[in-house]
DNA sequence: TCATAGTTTAACCTGTTAGTTTAACCACAT
DNA sequence: ATGTGGTTAAACTAACAGGTTAAACTATGA
Protein backbone atom coordinates (compact mmCIF):
# COMPACT_ATOMS: atom_id res chain seq x y z
CA UNK A 1 0.00 0.00 0.00
CA UNK A 2 2.76 2.04 0.52
CA UNK A 3 4.17 2.02 -3.02
CA UNK A 4 2.90 4.79 -5.54
CA UNK A 5 1.75 2.97 -8.60
CA UNK A 6 4.10 3.50 -11.13
CA UNK A 7 5.39 -0.30 -11.49
CA UNK A 8 1.61 -1.90 -12.15
CA UNK A 9 1.32 1.64 -14.28
CA UNK A 10 3.99 0.99 -16.04
CA UNK A 11 3.13 -2.55 -16.73
CA UNK A 12 -0.33 -1.64 -18.20
CA UNK A 13 1.17 1.33 -20.23
CA UNK A 14 3.74 -1.26 -21.72
CA UNK A 15 1.39 -4.60 -22.14
CA UNK A 16 -0.97 -1.96 -23.75
CA UNK A 17 1.57 -1.28 -26.24
CA UNK A 18 2.39 -4.81 -27.09
CA UNK A 19 -1.02 -6.01 -27.02
CA UNK A 20 -2.16 -3.43 -29.59
CA UNK A 21 0.77 -3.75 -31.90
CA UNK A 22 0.90 -7.59 -31.98
CA UNK A 23 -2.64 -8.79 -30.35
CA UNK A 24 -2.91 -11.37 -27.98
CA UNK A 25 -1.09 -14.10 -29.55
CA UNK A 26 1.63 -12.39 -30.80
CA UNK A 27 2.28 -10.85 -27.64
CA UNK A 28 5.37 -12.08 -25.58
CA UNK A 29 4.80 -11.83 -21.79
CA UNK A 30 9.00 -11.01 -21.89
CA UNK A 31 8.63 -8.05 -24.28
CA UNK A 32 6.37 -6.31 -21.93
CA UNK A 33 8.41 -6.88 -19.11
CA UNK A 34 11.35 -5.33 -20.58
CA UNK A 35 9.15 -2.68 -22.04
CA UNK A 36 8.22 -1.49 -18.21
CA UNK A 37 11.83 -2.02 -17.21
CA UNK A 38 11.01 -5.28 -14.63
CA UNK A 39 10.85 -8.58 -14.77
CA UNK A 40 8.72 -11.01 -16.10
CA UNK A 41 7.67 -12.49 -12.67
CA UNK A 42 6.28 -9.19 -12.04
CA UNK A 43 3.87 -9.49 -14.78
CA UNK A 44 2.83 -12.39 -12.56
CA UNK A 45 2.70 -10.89 -9.43
CA UNK A 46 0.57 -8.26 -10.52
CA UNK A 47 -1.94 -9.73 -12.63
CA UNK A 48 -1.24 -13.48 -12.63
CA UNK A 49 -1.85 -14.76 -15.96
CA UNK A 50 -1.15 -13.46 -19.59
CA UNK A 51 -5.05 -13.53 -19.98
CA UNK A 52 -5.93 -11.64 -16.90
CA UNK A 53 -3.73 -8.64 -17.67
CA UNK A 54 -4.68 -8.98 -21.14
CA UNK A 55 -8.85 -8.82 -19.93
CA UNK A 56 -7.75 -5.86 -17.99
CA UNK A 57 -6.06 -4.04 -20.91
CA UNK A 58 -9.09 -4.85 -23.01
CA UNK A 59 -11.81 -4.09 -21.14
CA UNK A 60 -10.68 -0.98 -20.29
CA UNK A 61 -10.30 0.23 -24.36
CA UNK A 62 -13.30 -1.14 -24.89
CA UNK A 63 -14.65 0.87 -22.24
CA UNK A 64 -13.31 3.79 -22.94
CA UNK A 65 -14.04 3.24 -26.61
CA UNK A 66 -17.54 2.95 -25.71
CA UNK A 67 -18.06 6.06 -23.17
CA UNK A 68 -16.17 8.30 -25.75
CA UNK A 69 -19.23 7.11 -28.46
CA UNK A 70 -21.84 7.81 -25.57
CA UNK A 71 -20.53 11.50 -24.60
CA UNK A 72 -20.61 12.62 -27.78
CA UNK A 73 -24.13 11.41 -28.79
CA UNK A 74 -25.44 13.38 -25.72
CA UNK A 75 -23.49 16.30 -26.69
CA UNK A 76 -26.18 19.44 -26.75
CA UNK A 77 -26.53 20.23 -30.20
CA UNK A 78 -29.07 20.05 -33.03
CA UNK A 79 -28.63 16.68 -35.38
CA UNK A 80 -26.87 18.32 -38.15
CA UNK A 81 -23.97 19.77 -36.23
CA UNK A 82 -23.85 16.60 -34.23
CA UNK A 83 -23.16 14.91 -37.42
CA UNK A 84 -20.25 17.14 -38.48
CA UNK A 85 -18.86 16.99 -34.82
CA UNK A 86 -19.10 13.57 -34.59
CA UNK A 87 -17.34 13.23 -37.61
CA UNK A 88 -14.52 15.95 -36.18
CA UNK A 89 -13.86 13.81 -33.14
CA UNK A 90 -13.51 10.21 -34.80
CA UNK A 91 -11.25 11.77 -37.20
CA UNK A 92 -9.12 13.27 -33.89
CA UNK A 93 -9.62 10.09 -31.91
CA UNK A 94 -8.72 7.69 -34.72
CA UNK A 95 -5.67 9.85 -35.94
CA UNK A 96 -4.21 9.94 -32.45
CA UNK A 97 -5.35 5.91 -31.89
CA UNK A 98 -4.73 4.26 -35.29
CA UNK A 99 -3.93 0.65 -33.64
CA UNK A 100 -7.18 0.51 -31.32
CA UNK A 101 -9.98 -0.30 -33.57
CA UNK A 102 -8.27 -2.87 -35.55
CA UNK A 103 -7.09 -4.08 -32.61
CA UNK A 104 -10.52 -4.33 -30.83
CA UNK A 105 -12.19 -5.87 -34.44
CA UNK A 106 -9.32 -8.17 -34.62
CA UNK A 107 -9.30 -9.62 -30.98
CA UNK A 108 -13.18 -9.42 -31.08
CA UNK A 109 -13.63 -11.15 -34.69
CA UNK A 110 -11.18 -14.19 -32.59
CA UNK A 111 -13.36 -14.46 -29.18
CA UNK A 112 -16.61 -13.06 -29.87
CA UNK A 113 -17.79 -14.59 -26.65
CA UNK A 114 -16.02 -12.07 -24.66
CA UNK A 115 -18.56 -9.52 -25.56
CA UNK A 116 -21.15 -11.11 -23.26
CA UNK A 117 -19.02 -11.05 -20.39
CA UNK A 118 -18.60 -7.17 -20.39
CA UNK A 119 -22.02 -5.98 -20.34
CA UNK A 120 -21.26 -2.94 -22.37
CA UNK A 121 -24.70 -0.54 -21.64
CA UNK A 122 -25.10 -0.69 -25.23
CA UNK A 123 -28.54 0.72 -25.17
CA UNK A 124 -26.65 4.25 -23.61
CA UNK A 125 -25.94 4.37 -27.43
CA UNK A 126 -29.31 3.25 -28.95
CA UNK A 127 -31.10 5.96 -26.40
CA UNK A 128 -28.55 8.76 -27.21
CA UNK A 129 -29.95 12.35 -27.85
CA UNK A 130 -28.80 11.46 -31.22
CA UNK A 131 -30.79 8.63 -31.81
CA UNK A 132 -33.74 10.60 -30.66
CA UNK A 133 -33.44 13.33 -32.47
CA UNK A 134 -33.06 11.52 -35.35
CA UNK A 135 -36.25 9.53 -34.46
CA UNK A 136 -37.92 12.75 -34.04
CA UNK A 137 -36.81 14.51 -37.23
CA UNK A 138 -37.77 11.01 -39.51
CA UNK A 139 -41.33 11.67 -37.93
CA UNK A 140 -41.92 14.71 -38.78
CA UNK A 141 -41.10 13.95 -41.97
CA UNK A 142 -37.85 16.46 -41.95
CA UNK A 143 -35.71 13.79 -43.22
CA UNK A 144 -35.22 10.48 -44.75
CA UNK A 145 -36.52 7.62 -42.79
CA UNK A 146 -34.08 5.17 -42.22
CA UNK A 147 -32.62 3.07 -38.91
CA UNK A 148 -30.42 5.84 -36.82
CA UNK A 149 -27.95 3.31 -36.40
CA UNK A 150 -26.96 3.58 -40.48
CA UNK A 151 -26.19 6.58 -40.28
CA UNK A 152 -23.90 6.23 -36.88
CA UNK A 153 -22.22 3.28 -39.04
CA UNK A 154 -21.80 5.66 -42.19
CA UNK A 155 -20.14 8.11 -39.94
CA UNK A 156 -17.57 5.01 -37.76
CA UNK A 157 -17.29 3.05 -41.33
CA UNK A 158 -16.37 6.76 -43.24
CA UNK A 159 -13.57 7.84 -40.58
CA UNK A 160 -12.54 3.94 -39.14
CA UNK A 161 -12.18 2.08 -41.95
CA UNK A 162 -9.57 4.18 -43.89
CA UNK A 163 -7.21 4.11 -40.76
CA UNK A 164 -7.47 0.02 -40.56
CA UNK A 165 -6.89 0.41 -44.06
CA UNK A 166 -4.19 3.04 -44.40
CA UNK A 167 -1.59 0.66 -46.23
CA UNK A 168 -3.95 -0.32 -48.78
CA UNK A 169 -5.61 2.63 -49.83
CA UNK A 170 -1.83 4.74 -49.74
CA UNK A 171 -0.87 2.03 -52.13
CA UNK A 172 -3.77 2.81 -54.34
CA UNK A 173 -3.48 6.41 -54.15
CA UNK A 174 0.35 5.99 -54.25
CA UNK A 175 0.55 8.50 -51.19
CA UNK A 176 3.23 9.25 -48.76
CA UNK A 177 2.44 10.18 -45.58
CA UNK A 178 1.28 13.67 -46.53
CA UNK A 179 -0.89 12.38 -49.14
CA UNK A 180 -2.65 10.11 -46.67
CA UNK A 181 -3.48 12.61 -44.68
CA UNK A 182 -4.58 15.29 -46.42
CA UNK A 183 -6.99 12.33 -48.33
CA UNK A 184 -8.22 11.95 -44.49
CA UNK A 185 -8.49 15.64 -43.75
CA UNK A 186 -10.94 15.80 -47.26
CA UNK A 187 -12.81 13.01 -46.07
CA UNK A 188 -13.85 14.37 -42.79
CA UNK A 189 -15.22 17.37 -44.82
CA UNK A 190 -17.27 14.96 -47.05
CA UNK A 191 -18.58 12.03 -45.16
CA UNK A 192 -21.09 14.63 -42.78
CA UNK A 193 -21.82 16.66 -46.04
CA UNK A 194 -22.73 13.51 -48.14
CA UNK A 195 -24.96 12.10 -44.92
CA UNK A 196 -26.87 15.59 -44.09
CA UNK A 197 -27.09 15.74 -48.14
CA UNK A 198 -29.00 12.22 -47.87
CA UNK A 199 -30.93 12.84 -44.47
CA UNK A 200 -32.52 15.88 -46.36
CA UNK A 201 -33.31 15.00 -50.18
CA UNK A 202 -36.78 14.28 -48.67
CA UNK A 203 -39.45 14.90 -51.24
CA UNK A 204 -37.64 14.62 -54.10
CA UNK A 205 -37.72 11.72 -56.35
CA UNK B 1 5.47 -36.77 -60.01
CA UNK B 2 2.71 -39.74 -60.00
CA UNK B 3 0.97 -38.33 -57.23
CA UNK B 4 -2.35 -35.77 -58.08
CA UNK B 5 -2.10 -31.86 -56.00
CA UNK B 6 -4.38 -33.10 -53.77
CA UNK B 7 -1.98 -33.28 -50.43
CA UNK B 8 -0.67 -29.84 -51.88
CA UNK B 9 -4.08 -28.72 -51.91
CA UNK B 10 -5.70 -29.63 -49.43
CA UNK B 11 -2.68 -27.91 -47.00
CA UNK B 12 -3.38 -24.72 -48.39
CA UNK B 13 -7.18 -24.60 -48.21
CA UNK B 14 -6.45 -25.81 -44.54
CA UNK B 15 -4.13 -23.69 -43.69
CA UNK B 16 -6.03 -20.88 -45.64
CA UNK B 17 -8.86 -21.54 -43.20
CA UNK B 18 -6.98 -21.43 -40.05
CA UNK B 19 -4.43 -18.88 -40.42
CA UNK B 20 -7.74 -16.23 -41.43
CA UNK B 21 -9.59 -17.91 -38.20
CA UNK B 22 -6.35 -17.37 -35.84
CA UNK B 23 -4.17 -15.01 -37.49
CA UNK B 24 -0.54 -16.05 -38.00
CA UNK B 25 0.63 -16.00 -34.70
CA UNK B 26 -2.59 -17.81 -33.23
CA UNK B 27 -2.32 -20.92 -35.75
CA UNK B 28 -0.63 -24.01 -35.06
CA UNK B 29 0.68 -25.71 -37.71
CA UNK B 30 -0.64 -29.07 -36.01
CA UNK B 31 -3.86 -27.64 -36.03
CA UNK B 32 -3.64 -27.29 -40.06
CA UNK B 33 -2.01 -30.62 -40.69
CA UNK B 34 -4.60 -31.99 -38.72
CA UNK B 35 -7.62 -30.45 -40.43
CA UNK B 36 -5.84 -31.08 -43.61
CA UNK B 37 -5.75 -34.85 -42.56
CA UNK B 38 -1.93 -35.08 -42.91
CA UNK B 39 0.99 -35.60 -41.11
CA UNK B 40 2.68 -32.38 -39.70
CA UNK B 41 5.64 -33.25 -40.92
CA UNK B 42 4.13 -32.86 -44.60
CA UNK B 43 3.98 -29.08 -44.08
CA UNK B 44 7.26 -28.73 -43.57
CA UNK B 45 8.00 -31.25 -46.62
CA UNK B 46 5.74 -29.08 -48.98
CA UNK B 47 6.52 -25.25 -47.63
CA UNK B 48 9.17 -25.58 -45.30
CA UNK B 49 8.04 -23.36 -42.98
CA UNK B 50 5.18 -21.92 -41.21
CA UNK B 51 6.87 -18.19 -42.75
CA UNK B 52 7.21 -19.51 -46.23
CA UNK B 53 3.41 -21.65 -45.88
CA UNK B 54 1.71 -18.10 -44.63
CA UNK B 55 3.49 -15.67 -47.16
CA UNK B 56 2.54 -18.08 -49.72
CA UNK B 57 -1.35 -18.12 -48.80
CA UNK B 58 -1.42 -14.09 -47.99
CA UNK B 59 0.42 -14.02 -51.23
CA UNK B 60 -2.67 -15.45 -53.12
CA UNK B 61 -5.17 -14.36 -51.10
CA UNK B 62 -4.12 -10.02 -51.76
CA UNK B 63 -3.60 -10.98 -55.01
CA UNK B 64 -7.21 -12.43 -55.90
CA UNK B 65 -8.79 -9.62 -53.56
CA UNK B 66 -6.76 -7.22 -55.35
CA UNK B 67 -7.63 -9.54 -59.05
CA UNK B 68 -10.90 -9.38 -57.77
CA UNK B 69 -11.76 -5.51 -57.37
CA UNK B 70 -9.86 -4.48 -60.67
CA UNK B 71 -12.01 -6.36 -62.73
CA UNK B 72 -15.20 -5.11 -61.69
CA UNK B 73 -13.69 -1.55 -61.84
CA UNK B 74 -13.28 -2.23 -65.38
CA UNK B 75 -16.84 -3.63 -65.99
CA UNK B 76 -18.07 -2.06 -69.48
CA UNK B 77 -21.15 -0.40 -67.64
CA UNK B 78 -21.47 3.61 -67.13
CA UNK B 79 -20.20 4.83 -63.72
CA UNK B 80 -23.54 5.22 -61.79
CA UNK B 81 -24.58 1.63 -62.39
CA UNK B 82 -20.90 0.46 -61.42
CA UNK B 83 -21.08 2.23 -58.11
CA UNK B 84 -24.61 -0.16 -57.69
CA UNK B 85 -22.93 -2.85 -59.21
CA UNK B 86 -19.53 -2.46 -56.86
CA UNK B 87 -21.70 -2.07 -53.57
CA UNK B 88 -23.68 -5.58 -54.97
CA UNK B 89 -20.84 -7.38 -55.75
CA UNK B 90 -18.85 -6.71 -52.31
CA UNK B 91 -21.88 -7.05 -50.45
CA UNK B 92 -22.10 -10.42 -51.95
CA UNK B 93 -18.10 -10.67 -51.43
CA UNK B 94 -17.80 -10.17 -48.01
CA UNK B 95 -21.08 -11.79 -46.94
CA UNK B 96 -19.25 -15.00 -48.32
CA UNK B 97 -15.90 -14.18 -47.09
CA UNK B 98 -16.37 -12.62 -43.92
CA UNK B 99 -12.95 -13.13 -42.21
CA UNK B 100 -10.55 -12.03 -45.12
CA UNK B 101 -11.09 -8.33 -44.66
CA UNK B 102 -10.22 -8.43 -41.20
CA UNK B 103 -7.67 -11.07 -41.63
CA UNK B 104 -6.21 -8.80 -44.16
CA UNK B 105 -5.75 -5.57 -42.55
CA UNK B 106 -4.83 -7.06 -39.13
CA UNK B 107 -1.83 -8.94 -40.74
CA UNK B 108 -0.69 -5.99 -42.48
CA UNK B 109 -0.91 -3.70 -39.54
CA UNK B 110 1.34 -6.00 -37.81
CA UNK B 111 3.70 -6.54 -41.10
CA UNK B 112 3.48 -3.56 -42.92
CA UNK B 113 6.63 -4.04 -44.75
CA UNK B 114 5.23 -7.46 -46.71
CA UNK B 115 3.45 -4.58 -48.88
CA UNK B 116 6.52 -3.47 -50.41
CA UNK B 117 7.73 -7.17 -51.18
CA UNK B 118 4.35 -7.90 -52.90
CA UNK B 119 4.63 -5.52 -56.08
CA UNK B 120 0.42 -5.36 -56.30
CA UNK B 121 -0.11 -3.29 -59.13
CA UNK B 122 -2.36 -1.11 -57.84
CA UNK B 123 -2.24 1.19 -60.74
CA UNK B 124 -4.63 -0.99 -62.73
CA UNK B 125 -7.05 0.90 -59.98
CA UNK B 126 -5.81 3.83 -60.70
CA UNK B 127 -6.05 3.68 -64.43
CA UNK B 128 -9.45 1.72 -64.51
CA UNK B 129 -12.64 2.80 -66.54
CA UNK B 130 -14.10 3.28 -63.25
CA UNK B 131 -11.34 6.33 -62.42
CA UNK B 132 -11.51 7.44 -65.57
CA UNK B 133 -14.80 7.78 -66.35
CA UNK B 134 -15.40 9.67 -63.08
CA UNK B 135 -12.78 12.12 -63.88
CA UNK B 136 -14.42 12.50 -67.14
CA UNK B 137 -17.63 13.33 -66.05
CA UNK B 138 -15.98 15.85 -63.51
CA UNK B 139 -14.15 17.65 -66.27
CA UNK B 140 -17.66 17.80 -67.61
CA UNK B 141 -19.10 19.63 -64.86
CA UNK B 142 -21.65 16.48 -64.62
CA UNK B 143 -20.60 15.69 -61.12
CA UNK B 144 -19.08 16.94 -58.12
CA UNK B 145 -15.13 17.67 -58.07
CA UNK B 146 -13.75 14.96 -55.81
CA UNK B 147 -11.03 12.28 -55.87
CA UNK B 148 -12.03 9.10 -57.21
CA UNK B 149 -10.51 7.23 -54.74
CA UNK B 150 -12.51 8.84 -52.17
CA UNK B 151 -15.90 7.32 -54.06
CA UNK B 152 -14.42 3.44 -54.01
CA UNK B 153 -13.56 3.66 -50.31
CA UNK B 154 -16.86 4.95 -49.67
CA UNK B 155 -18.14 1.80 -51.58
CA UNK B 156 -15.72 -0.45 -49.48
CA UNK B 157 -16.19 1.42 -46.03
CA UNK B 158 -19.46 1.12 -46.52
CA UNK B 159 -19.77 -2.80 -46.92
CA UNK B 160 -16.79 -3.63 -45.64
CA UNK B 161 -16.49 -2.14 -42.36
CA UNK B 162 -19.74 -2.99 -40.97
CA UNK B 163 -18.79 -6.95 -41.29
CA UNK B 164 -15.17 -6.16 -39.86
CA UNK B 165 -17.52 -4.57 -36.49
CA UNK B 166 -20.63 -7.01 -36.96
CA UNK B 167 -20.17 -8.04 -33.08
CA UNK B 168 -20.12 -4.12 -32.16
CA UNK B 169 -23.01 -3.42 -34.43
CA UNK B 170 -25.26 -6.22 -33.29
CA UNK B 171 -24.98 -5.50 -29.68
CA UNK B 172 -25.89 -1.86 -30.28
CA UNK B 173 -28.78 -2.76 -32.70
CA UNK B 174 -29.65 -5.58 -30.29
CA UNK B 175 -29.40 -7.32 -33.39
CA UNK B 176 -29.67 -11.46 -33.49
CA UNK B 177 -28.02 -13.00 -36.77
CA UNK B 178 -31.43 -12.16 -39.03
CA UNK B 179 -31.39 -8.53 -37.87
CA UNK B 180 -27.79 -7.81 -39.09
CA UNK B 181 -27.97 -9.10 -41.93
CA UNK B 182 -31.31 -6.92 -43.22
CA UNK B 183 -29.40 -4.07 -41.36
CA UNK B 184 -26.81 -5.42 -44.12
CA UNK B 185 -29.21 -5.94 -46.90
CA UNK B 186 -30.29 -2.06 -46.05
CA UNK B 187 -27.42 -0.93 -46.75
CA UNK B 188 -27.08 -2.32 -50.00
CA UNK B 189 -29.59 -0.34 -50.76
CA UNK B 190 -28.43 2.82 -49.19
CA UNK B 191 -25.11 3.59 -49.85
CA UNK B 192 -24.56 3.48 -53.40
CA UNK B 193 -27.74 6.32 -53.56
CA UNK B 194 -26.29 8.19 -51.26
CA UNK B 195 -22.63 8.21 -53.03
CA UNK B 196 -24.83 9.03 -56.59
CA UNK B 197 -26.89 11.70 -54.76
CA UNK B 198 -24.05 13.37 -53.50
CA UNK B 199 -22.09 13.09 -56.67
CA UNK B 200 -25.11 14.54 -59.01
CA UNK B 201 -26.02 17.26 -56.27
CA UNK B 202 -23.80 19.65 -58.56
CA UNK B 203 -25.26 23.21 -59.03
CA UNK B 204 -26.68 23.02 -55.67
CA UNK B 205 -25.47 25.41 -53.13
C1' DT C 1 16.36 -3.38 16.88
C1' DC C 2 13.28 -6.48 15.27
C1' DA C 3 9.14 -8.07 13.04
C1' DT C 4 6.28 -7.79 9.30
C1' DA C 5 4.02 -7.00 5.00
C1' DG C 6 4.83 -5.90 0.58
C1' DT C 7 7.98 -5.95 -3.40
C1' DT C 8 11.65 -7.59 -6.39
C1' DT C 9 14.82 -10.88 -8.31
C1' DA C 10 16.97 -15.00 -10.38
C1' DA C 11 16.53 -19.63 -11.04
C1' DC C 12 13.67 -23.14 -12.07
C1' DC C 13 9.73 -26.10 -13.94
C1' DT C 14 6.62 -27.80 -17.34
C1' DG C 15 4.08 -27.92 -21.47
C1' DT C 16 4.03 -26.57 -26.22
C1' DT C 17 5.92 -25.21 -30.49
C1' DA C 18 8.35 -25.30 -34.96
C1' DG C 19 11.26 -27.99 -37.13
C1' DT C 20 14.21 -32.63 -37.95
C1' DT C 21 15.28 -37.28 -38.41
C1' DT C 22 14.40 -42.01 -39.01
C1' DA C 23 12.30 -45.76 -40.61
C1' DA C 24 8.58 -47.80 -42.78
C1' DC C 25 5.69 -47.91 -46.78
C1' DC C 26 4.14 -48.44 -51.60
C1' DA C 27 4.03 -48.62 -56.54
C1' DC C 28 6.70 -50.06 -60.09
C1' DA C 29 10.64 -51.34 -63.12
C1' DT C 30 14.19 -54.75 -63.49
C1' DA D 1 11.90 -61.37 -55.55
C1' DT D 2 14.67 -57.16 -55.31
C1' DG D 3 15.93 -52.55 -55.61
C1' DT D 4 14.56 -47.77 -56.20
C1' DG D 5 12.37 -43.16 -55.81
C1' DG D 6 8.95 -40.85 -54.00
C1' DT D 7 5.82 -40.53 -50.03
C1' DT D 8 4.17 -41.04 -45.32
C1' DA D 9 3.80 -41.53 -40.12
C1' DA D 10 5.91 -41.35 -35.81
C1' DA D 11 9.28 -40.27 -32.60
C1' DC D 12 12.55 -36.94 -31.49
C1' DT D 13 14.95 -32.33 -30.40
C1' DA D 14 15.91 -27.81 -29.15
C1' DA D 15 14.02 -23.53 -28.27
C1' DC D 16 10.74 -20.92 -26.14
C1' DA D 17 6.49 -19.97 -23.94
C1' DG D 18 3.88 -19.08 -19.58
C1' DG D 19 4.01 -19.79 -15.00
C1' DT D 20 6.16 -20.98 -10.12
C1' DT D 21 9.16 -20.79 -6.25
C1' DA D 22 12.00 -19.38 -2.72
C1' DA D 23 15.07 -16.28 -1.21
C1' DA D 24 16.46 -11.44 -0.84
C1' DC D 25 15.43 -6.76 -0.38
C1' DT D 26 12.91 -2.48 1.40
C1' DA D 27 10.24 0.45 4.04
C1' DT D 28 7.68 1.10 8.08
C1' DG D 29 5.89 0.66 12.70
C1' DA D 30 6.30 -1.42 17.39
Amino acid sequence: MKKDISTEEKILTAAGQIFKSKGYAGARMQEIADKAGINKAMLHYYFRSKKMLFDKIFKEILSSFHQNIVKILNDDINWEKKIIVLTERFFLFVSKNKDIPIFIFNELHKNPEFFQKQLLRFETIRNSSFFKELKTEMEKGNIVKTDPLQVLIHIFSGMIFPVIAEPIISSIGDFNNDGFESFMYQRKEIIPKIIIEYLKNNGEK
